[in-house]
DNA sequence: TCTGGGGTCCTAGGACCC
DNA sequence: TCTGGGGTCCTAGGACCC
């Protein structure tokens, strides 16, 4: 749903805190499924529980498709997602294969959002940021009591951010929401009692003092677990771990790092932030600078998501090379997206193409629109003219049409 | 390891206008 | 006139995330 994370080209304003005085600390949950795919299909089908479970594509390994989602019981073989399924039948033969059920995940993820969004910290209902099917950034809502909100932290209650409990709720899992102030350990354990009992799905919770380091922090506590990471413990827990442990940074940017003489968080930490910018473009690099130290300033923002588009693509499980063929699967490809932007209510103002070649080359072309519409056939025609813009001397595996919306009126 | 499908945002070059 | 600079739009590609 969402894509990457906000790189806040904003420069952000930092007053200067008065000498002597903290700022009073900020804290963020970030909360997510223990391998939530597979877990609703459990869930669905109890035969399943303990055995290796595979989602992805329509559920035939034999079929072109990656994994979606793995059990933890399918990990052990070496199964992860974004692995062809064929690869993951050799790794795990007697693993069950699923299709991707998008509406069972929906319904699911619409409940577990729901029972976030009804909890209250602080005397105040929380603030939720949904990111995807699975996950969700939590805050203190603006009328919440921040003494009450921040009150156990100051104990020794403060765990290792490494692996978090395991099997039960910290605190020695008390089953009721406890009386008097909740700090943020407390209101975690909350969270998880009650996405279980509200779902049947366990989760994991990070604390932090932003949305990154929370994020980052729930890793270490999967799963079924609460882990911290702050300013205080980013060096320390962080520093000698690879670029790419950082949520926003791939393959390919570590790479790039690499090329730097960047290889460790605490290295791209000690950077200068003058030298990513010329190396790596005016906004990431610094950005990237940023997230080596742990800083995000970004607010946890309940505003619903308005999608800017839509797209729909196919791998075709045999290579076309018919361009009649082709063109007729653009006008397919098209209609299905027409009917998803007119849920939305808005019509398109550009029409992109994708088309992968064999064996794997990718080429995008794309238009304007001379007037935003939501005609089909005017769409898919446009979709169509664009195949004039690409190479017909090759198979083609995939085909994919996206269309851009105009920017939501802000009315009903 | 023969590599999905749904998204988001950034970058860079060229066109075009003033 | 042999040569500007800034702003904006369009287009293609790249990177990342779930």
């Amino acid at each position: 749903m969402t894509g990457r994370p906000d790189p806040e080209p904003r420069p952000e304003p930092r007053p200067e805190q008065p000498p002597g005085r903290r700022p009073g600390r900020r804290w963020v949950l970030h909360v997510d499924l223990d391998q939530f795919i597979a877990a609703v299909e459990v869930q669905r089908h109890p035969e399943l529980a303990g055995r290796p479970v595979v989602v992805g594509g329509r559920g035939d390994p034999t079929e072109r498709g990656v994994v979606a989602t793995a059990s933890y019981e399918a990990r052990e073989f070496g199964v992860g997602s974004g692995m062809p399924l064929r690869v993951a039948a050799r790794k795990c033969p007697d693993a069950v294969f699923l299709p991707a059920d998008h509406a069972a995940y929906e319904a699911a993820s619409v409940r577990v959002m729901e029972t976030l969004r009804s909890l209250t910290w602080g005397g105040a209902p929380v603030v939720v940021e949904v990111l995807g099917w699975d996950e969700a950034f939590l805050a203190a809502g603006p009328g919440a009591d921040p003494a009450e909100v921040s009150a156990d932290v100051t104990a020794g209650a403060v765990a290792e951010p490494t692996t978090g409990p395991r099997g039960e709720g910290v605190g020695g899992g008390t089953p009721e929401q406890p009386p008097g102030p909740v700090g943020p350990r407390a209101f975690a354990a909350l969270v998880r009692q009650r996405v279980l009992e509200e779902t049947g799905l366990h989760c994991s919770v990070g604390i932090g003092d932003n949305k990154l380091r929370a994020k980052i922090a729930t890793e270490f506590g999967k799963p079924r677990g609460v882990a911290e990471l702050t300013a205080d413990t980013w060096a320390e827990v962080m520093g000698e771990r690879p670029t790419d442990a950082l949520w926003g940074i791939g393959r390919k940017t570590a790479k790039k790092l690499s090329a730097l003489g960047i290889d460790t968080v605490a290295q791209l930490a000690g950077s200068d932030a003058r030298v990513l910018a010329a190396e790596l473009g005016p906004t990431m690099g610094p950005w990237y600078h940023r997230l080596g130290r742990g800083e995000d300033s970004s607010p946890v923002d309940a505003t619903p998501w308005v999608p800017r588009a839509h797209g729909r693509e196919e791998t075709y499980q045999v290579d076309l090379e018919d361009w009649e063929r082709i063109a007729e699967e653009v006008r397919v490809l098209t209609r299905r997206t027409v009917a998803d932007i007119d849920r939305e209510g808005r019509p398109a103002a550009r029409v992109a193409i994708k088309v992968r070649f064999k064996p794997f080359l990718t080429v995008t072309r794309s238009l304007t629109m001379p007037a935003p519409t939501n005609d089909p056939v005017v769409l898919a025609e446009a979709a169509v003219s664009l195949l004039d813009r690409v190479e017909h001397d090759r198979p083609v595996r995939l085909l994919g049409v996206r269309l851009e919306m105009t920017e939501p009126t802000g009315g009903y």
